[in-house]
DNA sequence: TAAATAGTGTCTTTTAGACACTATCGC
DNA sequence: GCGATAGTGTCTAAAAGACACTATTTA
């Protein structure tokens, strides 16, 4: 914000003024690994290097509000679970001009993932490496579906790396394991999500009783079809009543 | 940051652009109770009402580079733990124009604030009432040093109640407690800052153990002197090996 | 019945809270 | 010794991990 004597320090005419961008990151989670969708950059700079979705903020938008269009028009989405992330303000981090990022966090379920990628064609599915190299900050490793590890542009492994930590630190104490998952899920899905996110197995019996104690589980009475053996019932997300 | 399509779709010079600010809250425990400095606007809009203080981005600065220099201009103060909270950008946030706002968290210790105090007599400490209510994201209370309560300006009440909950949120798993406390401390002095922080009260003898088998204390063998009792052992931060 | 996964019972280990107790200072 | 706070020992309660066991499905 600004300061008591903004007016004697601040002519808005006098000053240039940087840019101001969102970017969103995509999460989802495929075949229990945590995946992003990603764009190629085909011009300069960063040409034939991988981003995530972004755009600019229009000066009567607000950040919540941009973050949500470009969901819309670069991931044909209407809706998600959108957070705001961090901001990136290094004065290089664009050769071109001055743009500070602010980035966002949206996570999509298996089918949100599929469908945004079957409406948007520029858009290309990458898994995230987990763990990786230097987790308290370091930037992460994305891999194309063949494998091969991609070249992001800008600081866009550092954009994914915190949103992934970001993810991890909440992933406890909050309900944002279930915007990952359907309406209806086993105990083994969710489970899934949490170990993809995290990068670690879990212990049943034990992440069964923590899931089941927090009081978020609704139990359907349904069960799971077409497994060679025995269904797992199907749960509901239900917010508590003191949340 | 921005999409592939960089250049067909943005024009610079066409398109207008927010202003950016940083706004910090520098926070501190005094008397086992969370105070932050504030400075008293005398300009329209909000004439009169409380605000933290802020700065404009410059358009070679770096967020961080203009968090630094605020934290210098309007505070005195060469260091301090700093890390970016939020960016606010509601559109009416500000009734004059479109600014963007990044709000930076600085943990300043009791010498810390003081210092500030005197160099920079705009400053006036104000307490943050903990716990407050709605504390899943509603706006804290600020009391003057008369136990009055504050008007804030703009939406400096939610920069704050973030302020709380993020710290809260980080103290027992990172090391943010030892920047609110001077190079020399006891046990008593770093519980009452987590109890200050978060509002309620601790089990001592739990929260010895804790904190001295986390390996980030180094006794010192000193103790304190000029207290009526006991004196308490002088302890200081270490980090860890594998921090 | 075999294979595979769902779901549970229970023992152990770890961690946190309660609470009383001892220790050490100034006066 | 008294008052006050520092610091500890230990019991209890709660939570997490380990691991084997039962249950239920398809083939």
């Amino acid at each position: 914000m600004n300061e008591t004597d903004f007016l004697e320090e601040y002519d808005p005419s006098v000053f240039q003024r940087p840019s101001v961008a969102v970017d969103l990151v995509l999460l989802g989670v495929r075949e229990s690994r945590p995946a992003v969708l990603l764009v190629k950059r085909d011009q300069h700079p960063h040409a034939g290097r991988w981003s995530v979705p972004g755009g600019f903020v229009g000066i009567g938008e607000s950040l919540d509000a941009a973050a949500v269009r470009v969901l819309r028009d670069k991931a044909g989405m209407a809706h998600s679970h959108l957070e705001q992330l961090y901001t990136f303000g290094a004065v290089d981090r664009d050769p071109r001009m001055r743009i500070v990022s602010v980035a966002y966090l949206a996570l999509l379920t298996e089918q949100a993932f599929a469908a945004a990628l079957s409406a948007m064609p520029a858009l290309m599915p990458a898994t995230i490496q987990v763990p990786w190299a230097g987790e308290a900050g370091g930037p992460v490793n994305v891999l194309s579906p063949e494998n091969e590890v991609l070249a992001l542009a800008f600081d866009h492994a550092d954009i994914l790396a915190m949103a992934m930590l970001r993810l991890r630190g909440k992933l406890d104490y909050s309900d944002v394991a279930f915007a990952l998952l359907p309406e209806l899920f086993t105990l083994r899905q969710l489970q899934d999500v949490h170990e993809a996110i995290l990068g670690t197995a879990l212990n049943k019996p034990a992440f069964r009783r923590r899931q089941l104690d927090k009081g978020w589980l609704a139990a359907t009475g349904a069960y799971e079809a077409g497994a060679a053996f025995r269904p797992a019932e199907l749960y509901r997300f239900q917010h508590s009543t003191a949340d």
